[in-house]
Parts: structure tokens; C-alpha cells; sequence
DNA sequence: AACAAATCGTTGACATTTTCAACTATCCAT
DNA sequence: ATGGATAGTTGAAAATGTCAACGATTTGTT
């Protein structure tokens, strides 16, 4: 308990192994920042009794696209089994229903209740002060560029926003 | 299979859910490139019997850094039990040794032997190429940025390279 | 020097997650 | 109408993650 830590940098003490060519390894970048977000992400949401997964499908739920399991499955690449428990759980508690699909019977739509909506807008503010958190090392700037460069490696130049 | 494929993009074809907020998310983002990744990944170190987790603990045993069990697990993000079983297996397969460290007996550094060296080298090609794949969708220039980016996040502005 | 506390690798138990094959109900194409 | 595909669900099997304990060693304290 020196003296060194001065900044408010969540940073990483830099480790002697970033040396290493590993470091220029994009798969083990993005391996090594999920990893970190996500503790720190889980942490937040657990005051909501949700983790990243049911919190991800909370948000698809609750988006107004009336998604699918299958198409929940698809984007968050999950196994369908896993889109059942998740989506089981979230609403046991009341805050997602099923509705079977208007176009397709096999097909169910998962939709936020109000209680739902409640929830994940205060779990919302929880996991964006976690994201600032990981991002501290970045000015705002990067922070933005980092994420536009990772939607453009996922779906090219036809983006959202 | 109509037209529309018409450059080598490997981008995934935009998804419906695209549209919904948790494209903005940070963590989402990372797990998402990570998980395509992952698989491509995995699918070429395949040929030399290697995943990502042996295939990193490789790269750092060949990094000439002689890094303890113990390091790699920090550096890794992974439990030390699980160090033991992937230098297990590489040793077993002649790729690896350990041996006592020098200052402290309790520890154990990893080195990767000749042999270990030419496997990691032929790996590293197909890894290479694994990740210009994932990386398909962005130009040169923005796929460095994105790499340092990261780098950044995780360690600051103390970097190498 | 002697002792206590901490650390490293290892083992094994346990929990969680992933993966996969079935099954029913429904859709779609011919 | 029939056959083949697809959505959701279930349950089992495999892989991974987590954690507590242990012997051997190191480090810190007295």
C-alpha cells in the first residue's frame, strides 16, 4: 500500500507477461477485457438478481422488437436450451412473458413486463457506471471509437446508430 | 442466395436485433467478436491438436520471459488448477518443460522446448490467418486501432509495442 | 535462530456452463 | 396430404469454472 496508486486508474497493474507477443493477439485482447468487464459488470447487476445473460435477454425483451427465443439464441450466440432456463427464470419473477408468435405458432415472442421495464432501467444505470468502470483507461473518445470499431468488425458498415 | 453476398465480407448478415440497445453495449460487443472469434480460432489450431488456452500457455512458455505457473494464471485470467492441467498435457507431448525457479523453489517456470517452438511457430500462421478473418470487416488501418484500443483499455497508456 | 503467516503448485470435490440428441408441435413446399 | 424443416423444450453428457485443502517453500517478526 505505497504511494503508487495515484490516478483513479482501474487499469491493470501492467503485468511483466505483457511483453509477450500474446498481447498482440486480438483474441486474447478481447478475452482479457471481457473477462475484467465482466466481473465487474455481474457485480453491478447482482444488486437486480441478474447476471449479463438475463440481463441481456431482459434488454431484448424489453426493446420492442418482440424478439423470438430462436432469434435471441442467433444474436447472443446461445444455445436455445440456455435462451429456455434464461428466459424460465426472468419470468418466474414477473418481468418477461412469452406470447406465442403471430406469424408462427411454434415461434414465442418474449416481451418485458412493466415490472420488467423497471427493472432493467435501473439495472441499465448499474451496468453503464460498471462500463465506464472498464473504460476508465480511455478518454471518451477512444471509448466511442472502440466500441464503433467492434460493431463495424461484427456487422461491417450497415450499423445502427 | 441471391445477390446481395457480393464482396469476401465474413461479417455475420445483419441481425434483425442489431437495432436493439444492447448493440451499445461494451461488454455484448467483446463477447460477441470474442465468440466468433473464438471459433475460427479454435478451428485452426485444430491441425496441431491446440486450443486458445494451450495455445496461449505455449506462446508464453516460447516467449523466452520464462514465466512461472503461477504468472500465467494471473496474466491469463485463469485459476492455477487449471494451468496445471493444459503445461500437463504439453509436456506430456514433448512441447513444453518445467523447472524449479531459480529464485524461488516453490515455483515453476514453463519453457518451451525445440520442438514446442516449431508447433507454435506453423500455429501461429493459422492463428494469423483465423484472425485476419475475423477481422475482414475492417480495413488495416481501423483493425491496428482497434488492437491498440483494447491494449489501452486493459493496461493503460504504458505500453508495449 | 525460531516461529508464524503467506505463497506456489497440486489435487480433488463441487457447481456451473456448454453441447448435443431427442421429442412434440407447427410450418412450408410440393 | 405428405415429407422435410424449424421452434421450443427436456434431459444427459462433457467441458469449464470455482474453491478449499495440503506439502513444500519463502518471507516477515521477534
Amino acid at each position: 500500500m505505497t504511494i503508487e496508486t495515484q490516478g483513479s486508474q482501474r487499469t491493470e497493474p501492467v503485468h511483466k507477461l505483457v511483453a509477450a507477443s500474446i498481447s498482440q493477439d486480438l483474441g486474447f485482447l478481447l478475452a482479457k477485457l471481457h473477462a475484467a468487464g465482466s466481473v465487474l459488470n455481474n457485480r453491478a447487476l447482482a444488486e437486480f438478481d441478474l447476471k449479463e445473460r438475463s440481463y441481456s435477454i431482459l434488454i431484448l425483451a424489453n426493446s420492442g422488437l418482440e424478439p423470438t427465443q430462436r432469434e435471441m439464441a442467433d444474436f447472443l450466440s446461445l444455445d436455445p436450451s440456455q435462451i429456455v432456463a434464461l428466459v424460465d427464470e426472468l419470468e418466474k419473477r414477473g418481468l418477461v412473458v412469452r406470447a406465442p408468435g403471430k406469424q408462427d405458432r411454434r415461434a414465442k415472442t418474449v416481451t418485458a413486463t412493466a415490472k420488467g421495464g423497471k427493472v432493467l432501467e435501473q439495472a441499465s444505470e448499474a451496468a453503464q457506471r460498471a462500463e465506464a468502470e472498464v473504460l476508465d483507461g480511455l478518454p471518451a473518445e477512444e471509448s466511442a471509437q472502440l466500441k464503433t470499431l467492434l460493431r463495424k468488425a461484427l456487422w461491417g458498415a450497415g450499423l445502427p446508430g
